[in-house]
DNA sequence: TTGAAAGCGCTACCAT
DNA sequence: ATGGTAGCGCTTTCAA
C-alpha cells in the first residue's frame, strides 16, 4: 500500500482544483514561462486556500541544486569564541536574504564523516570552511572535486582558493605600534592554544609573525606565548608573564577566550590596567567591552564576515570558472581604557587613556 | 583514480558496472533485503572504485524523510549569548551521532519568512525552537500541523509541547536564598531587557517571578530591574540601582551579556565585590568565570540541553502519538568569588568606599 | 536471490 | 498561452 502523507498538498492536487496542468502551476510560480493574468490569479486562490508549498527535496532533485550552503565548523573540543557565533548569525542572516539555507556541520581537518555527507551525497551546493589550518585536507579534497566553498582563513597557498580572513598579521603589527607609541619597550604576546599552533591554524601563525615583525622593526623586547582558550589559563598565563619577564608593561593578545582570565591574573598580580601594564589586541567588540578597563582592540566583524563569505560562495556557485577572489580584512583598533602611556620607569609620561 | 570525481555517479551507472539491477544496489546498501554475499562484495568493489554515494535529494525524496533536523534561532537584533553558541554546539553534535543534519533558520516569534520554508518545503523533518515566547505563533502553528518540534523554554500551555528548560524560578529562587544565608537583606534583581519582557519571553518572567516569590518569602526588600543585553546597559544599571537603593547589598542576575557592565558600574561607584556588594545569578560558565571576582553562578548546561532537544525531538519524530515529555533542567549553583557575607552595617545606611 | 517498474513531487522540454 | 510528459536518483513493491 502507498504511503499516505495525505496533508501533503502537491502540485497535481494544485493543478487539479485550479484545471490546468501542472506545468501551468510550476511556470506560475517560477514565472519561467508567460501565464495568463486570469490563470495565474485562478491558481494563486488555489495554492493560497490549500497552502501549497512546492516539496523541498523533490525540487532540489529536478533542478539539480539545493539552495543550500553548508558551513562546516569545528567540534565543541576547541571551545567556540564569541565570534564564531557572531559568524554564524551573519552567515544565517545573510544566506536567508539571498534565498538560502544553511546547513551546519561538524568536522575538524581530519574527519571526513560528516564532511562527506554533505559534499558527497549533495546536500548542499556550497560550502564555508572555518577555523582552516595551513595545510588542510578538507580544502585539498574540494580542490581536487571542484566543489564551490570559501575558507575562513587562508591556507598555504591562498590564490587558489576563495576565502575573507582578518589580516592578522597587520593587526598585530598595529597593535605593538600603538604601544611603542605609548612607550613601552617590553611586550608579551598571548596566542592561541600550542595545540591550534601547532596544528598550524593560520591565524594564530601569522599573528606570531606580526608580533615578531614588529618587535625586530621597532627595536622592543618582546616574548610570545601560546594560551588555551578560557580564564584560568589566560590567568596562569599573566602569572608566568609577570615572573619570567617582571619588566613587561605591554600586552597584545588574539586570544578572546582568555582575555577575563588574563586581566584577573594581572590585578592579582598588583598590576593596575593600564597604569602598570597596557592591554590590547583583537577581540570581538562584545568581549572588549565586557572587561573592566574595556580592551583597546581591533574589532573583529565576525557578522560581515559572515556575510562575505555568502556573497563569495555564491559568486563560486554561480561561476566556477572566474579565479576566485578574496577579502582581507583590517579593522582598526578601537581606543578603549586599557592602554596608557609607559609606567615613568621606561617612557617619559604617565597619563592613562580614557577611564 | 578519479574517485571522487565521479559524484555525478548514479546508482544506475553502479548497478551496469556491477551487473545488478539498481534495486540489488539499493538493498546491497540499505541491508533491507538480503543480497548474495558475493553479489553484496561485487557491488561494494564498484562503489568504492566508483566512490558512489547516493543523493541526498533524491533519497529524501523517494522516502519521504530529510534526516535534517530544523534549528530555528532569532536574528541578531536581540543579542546572542554565549550559552546560545554552546546550545548550537550541543545540537549539531548530537544530530551528527545519530546521523541528522542540521538546517539553521533565523526567524523571530512574528517573521514566518524562514520558518515556512523549513515546514512547509518540508526542508526537515523536525524542527527545535529557540527564545520561545509563552504565547508564540510558530508553536501554535506547529501544533496545528502537528510537524514533529521541541521548544527551548515553555510556552503558556507546558503539557501540548516537548520542552527542554532551566528552572529559572526555582534557580532564581536558590540565588536569593544564598544572598540572604550570608546576611543581605537588601537585594536587585537583573533581568533580561524590557523588550523581551513585554514580549513575553518566559524565561524572564518566570526568573521575575522567582525572585518576588523569594523576596516575600525571606522577608526580604528587593527590587526588579529590566537591562539591556549588553556592557554599557549593564553599567548604567548598576549606577541606577545604587542610586535609587543605595542600601542594596546582593544582586541576582540573570542577563549574562550586561555581567561584565554591571560589575564595572559596581566598582566604578566604589563598590568591591563582593565585601561591598554580593553577585550571583544564571550565566554560563564560560562568562561566570571570565569576570573577576569570578561569578557565584547557578551554571547554565547549554551543550547538554542541545542534546536533550535533539532526543526528544527524535522521540517526536519517531511516534506522534506518545504525550510529549519534557525535561526541567536545574543545575546546582556552583560557588565562586562573587559572594560573601553582608557587610556589617547592611540593612540601615551604606558608607561607600570611596567618601 | 534477483529484476522490472511504479512511484516520490517537481521542472523543463516539446508540443500545440 | 497552455498541456503532455520525460526525466531527476532513489526506494520499494510486485513478480519471477
Amino acid at each position: 500500500m502507498s504511503r499516505l502523507e495525505a496533508s501533503a498538498v502537491n502540485i497535481g492536487e494544485v493543478a487539479r482544483r485550479a484545471k490546468v496542468s501542472r506545468s501551468t502551476v510550476s511556470y506560475a510560480l517560477s514565472g519561467k514561462r508567460p501565464v495568463s493574468e486570469a490563470t495565474r490569479q485562478r491558481i494563486q486562490r488555489v495554492i493560497d486556500e490549500m497552502g501549497y508549498q512546492p516539496n523541498a527535496s523533490a525540487r532540489a532533485l529536478a533542478r539539480g541544486e539545493t539552495r543550500t550552503l553548508g558551513l562546516v565548523f569545528p567540534p565543541a573540543g576547541s571551545h567556540y569564541t564569541d565570534m564564531q557565533l557572531d559568524f554564524i548569525g551573519g552567515v544565517a542572516e545573510a544566506a536567508a536574504a539571498r534565498d538560502y539555507d544553511v546547513l551546519m556541520s561538524m568536522a575538524d581537518a581530519g574527519e571526513e564523516q560528516s564532511f562527506q555527507r554533505l559534499v558527497g551525497e549533495r546536500r548542499v551546493d556550497g560550502a564555508i570552511l572555518m577555523e582552516i589550518r595551513l595545510e588542510d585536507a578538507r580544502v585539498d579534497r574540494m580542490l581536487r572535486t571542484s566543489f564551490p566553498f570559501v575558507t575562513i582563513g587562508r591556507v598555504a597557498r591562498p590564490d587558489d582558493t576563495a576565502w575573507v580572513d582578518l589580516d592578522h598579521l597587520t593587526l598585530v603589527r598595529r597593535c605593538v605600534q600603538h604601544l611603542s607609541d605609548l612607550g613601552h619597550r617590553h611586550l608579551a604576546f598571548v596566542n592561541r592554544s600550542e595545540a591550534l599552533l601547532r596544528a598550524g591554524y593560520e591565524s594564530a601563525r601569522r599573528g606570531q609573525d606580526g608580533f615578531e615583525l614588529a618587535i625586530r622593526q621597532l627595536g622592543l623586547r618582546g616574548v610570545a606565548y601560546p594560551c588555551d582558550d578560557d580564564a584560568m589559563a589566560g590567568e596562569r598565563l599573566a602569572e608566568r608573564v609577570l615572573a619570567e619577564h617582571p619588566e613587561t608593561t605591554g600586552i597584545v593578545t588574539v586570544n578572546e577566550a582568555s582575555l577575563g582570565g588574563l586581566y584577573r591574573g594581572l590585578t592579582g598580580a598588583g598590576r593596575t590596567i593600564p597604569r602598570d601594564v597596557s592591554v590590547t589586541g583583537i577581540a570581538g567588540a562584545r568581549w572588549a567591552e565586557a572587561v573592566t578597563p574595556s580592551l583597546t582592540a581591533a574589532d573583529v566583524p565576525a557578522h560581515e564576515m559572515g556575510r562575505i563569505a555568502i556573497d563569495l560562495l555564491l559568486e563560486r556557485i554561480g561561476d566556477q570558472r572566474t579565479p576566485p577572489r578574496h577579502q582581507l580584512l583590517m579593522p582598526p583598533i578601537v581606543l578603549r581604557a586599557s592602554t596608557g602611556s609607559a609606567p615613568v620607569s621606561s617612557g617619559d609620561h604617565h597619563a592613562p587613556a580614557g577611564s
